[in-house]
DNA sequence: GTCTATACGTAGATAGAC
DNA sequence: GTCTATCTACGTATAGAC
């Protein structure tokens, strides 16, 4: 664990009021004040306020798509990859709530790095549906429609920075079970 | 069907804009512009920014409260009565996904309407977990958590705005009955 | 109902003192 | 590394001509 630094603290600042208000809403003279000092002196750790936004949500994509890569490499079967993936929004989302808030609904604002992030995005959907596709093939999934199971689970994950604020008893051990659960199995009670 | 008049005409450019960027980013210019007029006749027909965002938010707001007092009357079960609910959402957004934008991302821009709209959405939500429960008393739904089973349903429903542009092929009835079929029963094949 | 002109505030960012 | 002072651009909104 490195240590944070006076950059990473206004990122990180900066964040939560994205979260709050949005990019575009959030003036550096907020920033500042919330930092307890005046606009100019963010300049001195940062060069931009795109800068913030683009270090706030590439970092998070990248790490999404390299813990997804380490996911398909396992032999597991494609509901133990389902349930992994779960596992993998949950503990980067319990980690960084803010920053999810900023990835989810300010990346429209990125400049230079918006094309990177739409790629990353684009590959990151194609992986999980191909697990669910994968599913399909080796009678672990129901032969539904793909692109409603798709839509359906990743819509829950990447809402997931709503919600884990408000529900701080549970544990991201215990949420990824549950949600597995519920997002694998249904709620519909078998007749036993 | 009355006919749409020049505001009706605004609001709904202001909301496709809003999908787009969200509500600061914005400007009376980008929307006069996208109107083919210039900023200061906007105002022949609205009295601000503010107005068009709260006529945009609130309407939907009600519209889904509206709907689900209707559902709850009903002497369905309470999985159809779910059934009813992911109908509902599937057809006010299906309707207008652009407002459906601003209602989930730009309602902490209202103002005077703000605390109006913030018991809209926790009564629905209150409701929304009362079929749930009820739910459970019957047997019609597994005995799990309760908070989880909620937040998956509503985010997927929340999301479908994003959705549903992409995915025209599938009409709205097609649409509801498969993901109901999936939020109700999940993805899990059976072993036969 | 749309225009031009404009008021007034505030945005992101820089210069240069300390 | 933080400050004050300031630049330039652009934000919402109004006044008044056509």
């Amino acid at each position: 664990m490195k240590q944070e630094t006076r950059k990473d603290e206004i990122i990180r600042t900066a964040a939560k009021l994205f979260k709050e208000k949005g990019y575009s809403a959030v003036t550096m003279r907020d920033l500042a004040t919330e930092m307890g000092m005046k606009a100019a002196s963010l300049y001195n750790h940062i060069n931009s306020k795109q800068e913030i936004l683009k270090e706030i949500i590439i970092s998070l994509a990248e790490e999404f798509t390299s813990g997804l890569q380490e996911i398909q490499k396992s032999n597991k079967s494609n509901i133990d990859k389902l349930k992994d993936v779960i596992e993998l929004h949950v503990n980067i989302t319990s980690k960084n709530t803010y920053g999810m808030a900023s990835l989810n609904n300010n990346w429209m604002h990125l400049k230079e790095k918006l094309e990177y992030y739409l790629q990353l995005r684009s590959n990151y959907e194609d992986e999980f549906r191909n697990v669910l596709q994968q599913g399909v093939k080796n009678n672990e999934i129901i032969n539904g429609n793909i692109e409603v199971m798709l839509f359906s689970i990743l819509s829950t994950l990447r809402s997931l920075y709503l919600w884990i604020p408000k529900k701080e008893d549970l544990n991201p051990e215990e949420l990824s079970q549950k949600l597995s659960e519920v997002l694998i199995n249904g709620i519909n009670k078998k007749i036993d």
